[in-house]
DNA sequence: ATTCTCACA
DNA sequence: TGTGAGTA
């Protein structure tokens, strides 16, 4: 199976430069994003690096998704990731990539994204 | 080495 | 978005 080994645990906390690592993405990127999207709110650890969770991978892939790939607009992204809010509910093209990222330990329900959705 | 903020192109 | 400065 590719998800959820019992005896390999699957890491919770990842530092921008891993989450960089995996989405393929430069950190002032991630960093400017936060500025245009409520929802990105990585956590800050005693020194202040952001600690990220999987959920915002999920989310930061998901932008990436609509930015690059849809060519969508900031705003329009926003809008977008707003709309899924509301429908409960991801179009196929952007569930796909989320589960087509090679990120295996990645790959969490797409409930898990639209929960954290709530409140943005 | 890595990340952070801020400034500026 | 990209890059550099000066830090922690």
């Amino acid at each position: 199976m590719s998800s959820g080994t019992p005896s390999q645990p699957v890491q919770e906390f990842f530092s921008i430069g891993e989450v960089c690592q995996l989405t393929d993405l430069k950190p002032h990127v991630l960093r400017y994003w936060e500025s245009q999207f409520r929802f990105l709110n990585p956590a800050k650890n005693r020194s202040g690096n952001r600690v990220y969770q999987r959920r915002e991978i999920e989310l930061i892939m998901l932008v990436k998704h609509l930015l690059y790939t849809e060519k969508y607009t900031i705003e329009g992204a926003r809008q977008k990731i707003e709309q899924y809010r509301r429908s409960g509910e991801l179009k196929p093209e952007a569930r796909r990539a989320l589960a087509t990222e090679t990120v295996k330990e990645l790959r969490a329900e797409l409930k898990s994204v639209l929960g954290i959705l709530e409140g943005s």
